[in-house]
DNA sequence: TTGACATATTCCTATATAGGAATATATTAG
DNA sequence: CTAATATATTCCTATATAGGAATATGTCAA
């Protein structure tokens, strides 16, 4: 079995960081196609290519007005890898807690030491 | 050019839906393989197969004990995947209020008509 | 209608899978 | 040492890429 299509979830069609860039250059504002060949320096057909892959999971919407198609990017769709990160945030906290915990000890120590040679 | 290998970064490791699966399960305390395979229900090939693109990344600790190898979640190596997402965690919130926006509109115009017939 | 512009699609190819089956390696118990 | 247990690796195959090149489609301007 190969690997999952990178239409088939928001996980997989950001594992690209060319989709990546995309997604970030059409947060603020909608944008023709145009404008992400040039302001991201991709040849036309990848970026068309990319955008198809992210309007199939819904990561960005179109709208056309005459020969140019506007996209924008539907932020909502990120939600569940955000969603899914963010249970492991009070585990990553725990771990930089016991990296100052060991940090600490450690300058205890050397203050331990610092006192003994004044004795 | 084929995709980017999954071993290549956390944002391809967690594509894959399994991969995510023993994340969560490795979470809370360190496991052996064995766990894992009767925990999650899957092959043990393919769970070692698994691991090893987690390690790889960064995303899983081992540590031997006999025969047993000991896996542990190291969720440090998720925050990239949840800053990078968090930077769009404003625009759906936008997103979401213009929703309210509109439904507060909605409800107001019902008012005004209700009033009307009062008049 | 014809050309010019904007975007999308098709064709091509090398490559990295994920899972299943079989096997290899490592470690301990007896 | 040998058997048993735990985990890792190898071999296999179908499939979905990403990018480059060429081409197709769509829409407007004159």
């Amino acid at each position: 079995m190969p690997r999952a299509a990178t239409s088939s979830d928001a996980f997989n069609a950001v594992a690209e960081p060319r989709r990546r860039e995309i997604l970030h250059f059409l947060a603020q504002e909608e944008r023709p196609v145009g404008d992400i060949v040039t302001g991201l320096g991709m040849e036309q057909p990848s970026v068309s290519k990319h955008l198809k892959v992210l309007r199939q999971v819904g990561l960005v919407r179109v709208r056309r007005n005459g020969r140019h198609m506007f996209y924008r990017t539907n932020a909502e769709a990120l939600r569940p890898v955000h969603e899914w990160t963010k249970f492991f945030e009070r585990f990553w906290r725990h771990q930089l807690d016991s990296v100052k915990e060991k940090a600490e000890a450690k300058m205890a120590a050397k203050m331990k030491e610092l006192h003994k040679d004044r004795e």
